[in-house]
DNA sequence: CAGTCACCAGATCGGCCTTGTTCATACGGT
DNA sequence: ACCGTATGAACAAGGCCGATCTGGTGACTG
């Protein structure tokens, strides 16, 4: 499924009412709030369906899969994603 | 950030002309559209922001930590998010 | 149509994932 | 605005899944 999929389908959602640049912004306001909520808090808890949040990772050894030269990649901030019962059991 | 705060973020980024109910009515469709979509296709890919995606996981071997008796985990679709590197950037 | 964004490969080690209960908190209806 | 309900977080230990590196190609976006 594409962003354009989505806007479609959450135009739908909305109802008649309302015009897929209505149903597009939304889904851009949407995924905006999410990324400044994870900016802001470092975690984004949506009841429902499932929580973002940050967890950090230490330094480890890698390799350039090119030159397959061993590196050291840096500690990094990763964010992951924990679906809610209810998300999982929408597959 | 909670659903709420979410919300309100959300009615801020719709501008004056929106109501808070339009703000809410936003998020709940844009979190159903996803969940449609990952029922549909199993993959819901946003541009700019990651990737929502079912993931098979074979049935491995682990334990019980309340009992510490080994145990079978079964095999399960689990869904898992690969943010984006605009997404990581904006942490 | 042009520019940007994400996926692919191989190898390795670190961090997540599992169960079950209790408690806190967030949701949404009245 | 408040309260009841229901959802999810934490915590234990150990094994296994996957995130990560680079650079080019392909697909999608605007």
């Amino acid at each position: 499924m594409n962003k354009a999929d989505l806007v479609t389908e959450v135009h739908r959602l909305l109802g008649e009412g309302s015009s897929r640049a209505a149903a597009e912004r939304a889904s851009n306001s949407v995924l905006r709030a999410i990324k400044r909520g994870l900016k802001k808090d470092g975690e984004v808890h949506l009841v429902g369906f499932g929580t973002f949040f940050i967890s950090q990772r230490s330094a480890r050894n890698g390799y350039n899969p090119h030159t397959r030269q061993p590196m050291r990649i840096p500690a990094i901030k990763l964010i992951r994603f924990k679906a809610s019962s209810n998300l999982r059991a929408a597959r």
